[in-house]
DNA sequence: ATTGCCTTCCCCAAATCTTGGTATGTTTTC
DNA sequence: GAAAACATACCAAGATTTGGGGAAGGCAAT
């Protein structure tokens, strides 16, 4: 493929600005690629309306509904290496690397049945709970486009993009977050200390712990600390090494990870 | 550049099996896609030794000082980028995508003082608090190789494999993990319900609630429940949309996100 | 068949959190 | 300059969690 003709895919991927529109650039795309399906899937925990997730793809539609309706999603091995995997792969690899687990071969043989070869798969995380998939596949009876697997790469990547704008269109941006203190507290708090511990840490009274625990806990209308810990690690406040880190660092206990 | 030396690049980086492999592999792509610094970073809060993080980089030795020193990195608009991108960027957009804070002029500047100009940056990152970045700069008086872009993107995210394998070579593979019931619990026990509550919603006793999350406790070595969730989210064991979600669609209240 | 693990149930005392208020001084923002 | 938001501090009753025990049945693996 000439690397104009890739250019002008990518653009068109990323000028996409809704889904139908993403849905005929990538299947356009697809094509040029010389492969015969494609499926993206982005998921935004974070997001507040219908469009926190959403999937294009132009599968066959009896496979689709056999995914669905088996549940197949939490089995599925290349779901799986998605989950740990920094770069694109192509499915062949994500049964070793994730090793094969009985089951994936009946997925397998029966995405097979359904016109679904081989795979190419391009994950991407944001920290949060923010995730999404592009994968290209080819027909049962076809092997992988080599040489297409980088334009492959890059296509995947802007495309994701392309569907975090377009979900992120109609996300209000507005995270209600929390105030120093009270991420403060929080953090200490969800290491396990107790209030009065957090108190004399950082040098104020029990009962403003208390009460900065309590505006956290207004400000997301929830009323159990825990959940504000969880959201606060959902919305990127805290980083989850915040909380596991201290515990290798300041206790003699294991919290193996 | 030829398309073979790119992939003899690529095919360079991902075989390095040490920091100092990678080093120079990463330092001889830099050059040869006209750059001339790199940088690589990356971080995993669920390895239980001295390799969760690491940083390999070839900037000037009192830029590298002066950035940690100062502690630029909680408020480097490039870094705050790749929080929420799934794609790579040259530098000159983040200011623009995540708006220009106060502050973000005074970095930039500096960073010409110490011979770091633009740059590009590939992030990276997986659910549970592992991420990573691999960033291309030039000198200030040079422009961005946009040719190499699309290069250094796919180079940047094999690096950035490279490192997670050079990292994982020394991690316990081993979680401790939790039982599905006391998971199940951990889980409703963050969405903000009393361990009563629980107990009605799985259809056992307050007791044995009770007794799921002390175990989870004591799995874990902490002695606070939030601890336990915290490490749960951290490990993939929840993802946070469990919770996020659920607030959305079980209560009145906003949790606005 | 024994061992280990998971699940289930029970009790109790002490520590802790949650909820409902009120209040003052500072900083930021309009 | 006034309003809003933030950080600080205090109190008290009631709900909840935590730590310390003990115990039984099912299930898988050695």
């Amino acid at each position: 493929m000439p690397l104009v003709l890739a250019k002008k895919l990518m653009s068109e991927v990323s000028s996409a600005t809704s889904r139908s529109a993403l849905f005929t650039a990538l299947g356009n795309a697809t094509r040029h690629m010389s492969f015969d399906h494609f499926a993206l899937d982005y998921d935004d925990c974070r997001a507040s309306n219908e469009n926190d997730a959403f999937l294009v793809h132009d599968y066959p539609p009896e496979w689709a509904r056999v995914y669905q309706s088996l549940g197949l999603a939490t089995q599925d091995p290349v779901r799986r290496t998605c989950e740990s995997s920094f770069t694109s792969f192509p499915w062949g690899v994500s049964y070793q690397a994730t090793g094969a687990v009985r089951g994936d071969h009946k997925i397998l043989g029966l995405s097979r049945e359904y016109g679904i070869g081989d795979g190419f798969t391009v994950p991407r995380h944001l920290p949060g709970g923010v995730s999404g998939s592009c994968t290209f596949v080819v027909r049962p009876d076809a092997a992988l486009p080599v040489e297409m697997l980088q334009v492959a790469d890059l296509l995947g990547g802007v495309a994701l993009a392309s569907a975090r704008k377009i979900a992120g269109l109609h996300v209000s941006a507005s995270s209600p977050g929390l105030t120093d203190r009270q991420l403060e507290c929080l953090l200490w708090w969800g290491r396990g200390k107790p209030a009065a511990a957090i108190a004399i840490i950082m040098g104020i009274s029990v009962e403003t712990v208390n009460q900065h625990l309590k505006m956290a806990r207004e400000r997301y209308g929830v009323d159990a600390s825990q959940s504000v810990l969880a959201c606060a690690i959902a919305e990127g406040l805290l980083g989850p090494g915040d909380i596991l880190r201290w515990f290798r660092t300041h206790s003699g206990h294991a919290v193996t990870g």
